[in-house]
DNA sequence: CATAAAAAAGACCGAACGGTCTATTAATTT
DNA sequence: AAATTAATAGACCGTTCGGTCTTTTTTATG
């Protein structure tokens, strides 16, 4: 990794916060200089534009907590433990994993009119997400560990659908306290499906 | 209604949606003006900074949602009918009631970390919706319309933040294929707690 | 250690920002 | 219709915006 290399990097991880908590618009290059202690001329020596690092941004939020999630699930090993590793991660709205939230609901929502390359990151990271729970699902139908009749895609539509909502829902409220109604309600559900 | 009442009400219209869409950060006053066809000096005869509109504007939005349905579940004689209703209205993501989409979802995400004053509005617009949904459901349970035994103020929670969800991801998304499937869910949900 | 190449600094730019103020126009009142 | 008040236009202001460019500093190489 040269020196160029790392310092974008830099630049990368110190823009995150920043762009997740005041979005786009809201983050000027001016907020970017001061996270980094850098000068103008030496941050658009790695990015031509506050675009092309507002994209750099995005996809380093979604793959931060892509990886995240990756290593947290590896360490569990039956599919009802994956499911429940899963939910408690995105439970902590007062310390989320990422400064800011959820990037796909903070980029998703500004984006969503406004900025199509933003908007499709955001979307494909939608979509991966719903897949991996649904394929932890079918994971454990196929080990025998849940009922074989459990609708997985539906089921994953609906987690990550209720999970996302609670997500904005916490954030707005200021605490937790219908985030962990719905964990309950979640939790109790897959529990119904697991084959004793 | 005066003259500049009137003005003032032409004004926080045409500016709804651009707020809206592209955010308070996003919108600029010239885009007011251009939306407006009105000169600085008359945009600023009526509120004293970009601030002040911008409250006016997330009342209205708030305001505009809720009288609509309010008017919407009032044509409904049962709870069951209120509730379906309810949920007819808010999937429609490509032709939503307010342009740019659930102004709840779209002022709360970007004021949550940043502005006080709008998180508060979106909060209580959220304790509003929640406690409206939990007053079908209770209405429904005094007429014998559900089983008693239901837990109105948890379906309300779960109802709202899996609609919420449902609206976030389908303006992500682009289509309501998951909006279906959570307003499937939810109807199958209701039905079962309906007394024959 | 000299030198070439890479990286960073910061003065500078035009445009756009939110906001002010006075002259003018439009509406109201007598 | 005249006089008074309310409403609007638009030139103007200082600031901040994203972005450029030359100079200086740092880093890597022979």
């Amino acid at each position: 990794m040269t020196k160029a290399e790392r310092t974008r990097q830099f630049i990368i991880e110190q823009s995150a916060p920043l762009f997740n908590t005041k979005g786009v618009a809201g983050t000027a290059m001016s907020d970017i200089m001061e996270a980094t202690k850098m000068a103008k001329g030496g941050l658009y020596g790695h990015f031509e534009s506050k675009e092309e690092l507002s994209h750099a941004v995005v996809d380093y939020c979604l793959g931060t907590l892509s990886e995240k999630i990756t290593t947290l699930l590896n360490r569990e090993k039956t599919a009802k433990g994956k499911l429940f590793a899963y939910l408690d991660f995105l439970s902590s709205p007062k310390n989320p994993p990422l400064q800011g939230g959820c990037p796909m609901i903070n980029f998703g929502m500004e984006a969503d009119d406004t900025n199509a390359i933003i908007n499709k990151k955001v979307k494909q990271g939608m979509e991966w997400s719903v897949n991996r729970i649904a394929g932890i699902v079918i994971e454990g139908i196929g080990t025998g560990e849940f009922d074989a009749a459990w609708d997985a895609k539906e089921f994953a539509i609906k987690l990550f659908t209720m999970m996302e909502g609670a997500i904005m829902i916490a954030r707005v409220m200021g605490n937790d306290t219908h985030m962990r109604t719905i964990i309950k309600m979640l939790k109790t559900e897959i529990e119904a499906q697991v084959i004793e």
